[in-house]
DNA sequence: TGTACATCAGTGAACGCGCGTTCACTGATGTAC
DNA sequence: TGTACATCAGTGAACGCGCGTTCACTGATGTAC
């Protein structure tokens, strides 16, 4: 490795305070990890996520993820026993940042809050905009069957689908919505909802549809579903 | 490449004859097809739909599904080019069932409806529990940026969007809902859903939300926002 | 401040297996007389 | 009704390539004194 490939793995590091998040502090075959290996891992994600978002899930491969950051094959093994492997590590960041869209679902919405269910609606789409390739791969295999990226689905998922279904359940105690509706279905629908409609937007735009006005569509279900306002 | 073999496969197999439904009339090796053939091909195409669901679109083989039906792995080339092609075959039968779902959307509803749309929901998820491997497969490929499978998935959704819409329309003339609202992603949004959440169910299930309260949902959920009532 | 040694990190090159793909062939079915 | 020939249908067996995987090795960085 170059002068130069080393000094850029020790900037990149910068960018992620030793060791904080879930990575692990060895390494496959029981190195301990230093910062820049941490680097190189970082690295090999980041250019993971990079082909996923070229390639596709299918053609995704091991090979082309080291070439993509100037490594050998045996370096991915290092910190990845295969590249579901990564993609579960990637998953994992995904989860970190749907953070956010819980804590904009922390206080319940009321009839008069239709502005904040319109500011939910764009965070989600831009999550959806940043972190689309790792999403769309997660859901894919959690629909495979994989248990474990099944598990990555529900980890972000069950905080919202309870904040959600509580809302519900308050607009039905609140004589806004009718009592025999069910709120956790309600909750599954609505994320149902929004989680499919991001695949269709090219198509709608294609049909003459705004991405503007498919978001104020969703927040207008949204709004009218929960509060009942 | 002999002679011979550059003109045989310049027939690919597809739509360049005219069997029953759309089936080809002549192999990929530019052969007649005869009844025995035919049924040799249907043979295959539900071969690949059984292990579709066993193993999942990632594991789905070529040699075992001539494996399943007891055929050499050159008899699945008489018919198709490659699995892919098998798929998209798999996908026309599926549009073709959707034709029922769709003459549920012929007539619109009117908020005196509510049963006609519980009707409709009921049939929805007949239909994926049917079809359920075939149409993700379609939806996994069709998400992946395929465009084949992208032309498929449009031949069921654009028939439903157009009626759903047309609905919405008509509701919003009526006063029953607020004409602001978007009636084609309306429309999306009620199909996203209704899509999303049959691969949810069994998480739900476990969530002791049963399949029933889910599908009651559902259809509470659509007849509000299309019909206003 | 320089040298030696320990530890961390990365790799070249080969290996081999799973799986799609092919071709010359055999077997089955239909038809003419 | 039987025989010969044409056409339809299916296959065994091998081929080869793409790709994951491995291991003994080199190179980089840290530390003791």
């Amino acid at each position: 490795m170059s002068k130069q490939q080393a000094d850029e793995s020790a900037n990149e590091s910068a960018d992620s305070g030793a060791g904080e998040r879930g990575e692990p502090a060895i390494a496959t075959d029981g190195r301990t990890i230093g910062p820049r290996a941490r680097a190189t891992r970082r690295r090999l994600l980041d250019a993971t996520a990079r082909l996923l978002e070229r390639d596709g899930l299918f053609d995704v491969r091991l090979v082309d993820i080291t070439q993509d950051v100037g490594a050998s094959p045996a370096t991915f093994y290092q910190y990845f026993t295969d590249i579901d492997d990564a993609l579960l590590a990637l998953s994992d960041d995904v989860v970190e940042a749907s953070a956010e869209l819980v804590s904009l679902l922390a206080n319940a919405w009321t009839p008069d809050d239709e502005d904040q269910v319109r500011d939910f609606v764009g965070h989600y789409v831009a999550y959806w905009d940043e972190h689309g390739p790792v999403l769309r791969a997660r859901n894919l295999k959690a629909e495979e069957g994989d248990e474990r990226f099944r598990e990555k689905r529900r980890e972000t998922q069950v905080p919202m689908l309870r904040s959600l279904a509580a809302m519900v359940r308050a607009s039905a105690k609140a004589g806004r919505l009718s009592t025999d509706i069910d709120p956790v279905a309600t909750a599954a629908a609505m994320l149902a909802m929004l989680e499919r409609l991001v695949s269709y937007r090219q198509g709608l735009e294609l049909r003459g549809t705004s991405a503007k006005a498919t978001e104020a569509t969703l927040a207008r279900i949204l709004f009218q579903t929960v509060t009942g306002g």
